[in-house]
DNA sequence: GACCAGGTCCTTG
DNA sequence: CAAGGACATGGT
């Protein structure tokens, strides 16, 4: 059996997205309209979604869950609604500039609709605390864009599952195994590999090289 | 009390 | 370029 996943990393990332769709099946993953998943994302870096959760409650209770809102927004104001996330002033800082690109820059989020996606992606890389997790979240959960979220969970079970490409290139390794220009098959597919790696992939723990023994 | 959470930036060697 | 530190609250 061995033989069947020894073979190069494509066939390797198709196996993962394979198995676990076929063991998680359809599961909801990252609701919310474009603005408050680019407020999410930003949030839920280095921190668990249950306290973005909290964070993006009180965003919209006090009428600060949007770029423009955002942008003319006091410091304090935003601070306190997202202090639950931890690293608050720096996200404070990050959403800021999120919403000062977004409002001057692109003129609003009808206005990054018409870009392209390496466009698109490309001016989010730009903005001060988006780097491309970031920025492949915004693009592929807001945006709808077929761009594949590499995160720590993704690597992590690459790397279980025996495949040696460096990081760098895992983006473009499971986007080629996927089908294209199909978001929602983007969507599941990051949503199973994070359902799974924190269900058995702990860092006292791993059963992730488990995943290539599953029926898929 | 120690350790970790769906990263990113900045500084050093 | 790789490695190390800073950022900070909340849950186990």
């Amino acid at each position: 059996m061995s033989a069947s996943y020894s073979g190069n990393n494509a066939a390797k990332a198709g196996k993962i997205v394979n198995i676990l769709k076929a063991r998680f099946g359809e599961i909801p993953w990252w609701p919310g309209d474009t603005e408050e998943v680019m407020i999410g994302a930003i949030l839920t870096q280095q921190t668990r979604w249950e306290n973005v959760e909290q964070a993006l409650q009180l965003l919209k209770e006090r009428n600060l869950c949007t770029m423009a809102a955002l942008n003319t927004a006091d410091i304090p104001a935003i601070e306190a609604a997202v202090r639950c996330t931890g690293f608050y002033r720096i996200k404070t800082r990050r959403l800021k500039a999120l919403a000062a690109f977004v409002v001057e820059t692109c003129e609003g989020t009808a206005g990054m609709d018409t870009l392209p996606t390496a466009t698109l992606r490309d001016g989010l890389l730009r903005v001060n605390g988006i780097g491309e997790e970031t920025a492949d979240s915004i693009l592929c959960y807001g945006f709808g864009r077929p761009s594949f979220v590499i995160d720590a969970y993704t690597e992590h079970i690459a790397r279980c599952a025996g495949i040696t490409a460096p990081r760098s290139s895992l983006k473009h390794l499971f986007e080629s195994v996927l089908e294209e220009e199909k978001t929602h098959v983007y969507h599941q597919a990051h949503a199973h590999i994070v359902e799974y790696a924190k269900r058995w992939c702990t860092k006292k723990r791993c059963n992730g090289c488990r995943i290539m023994a599953l029926n898929g």
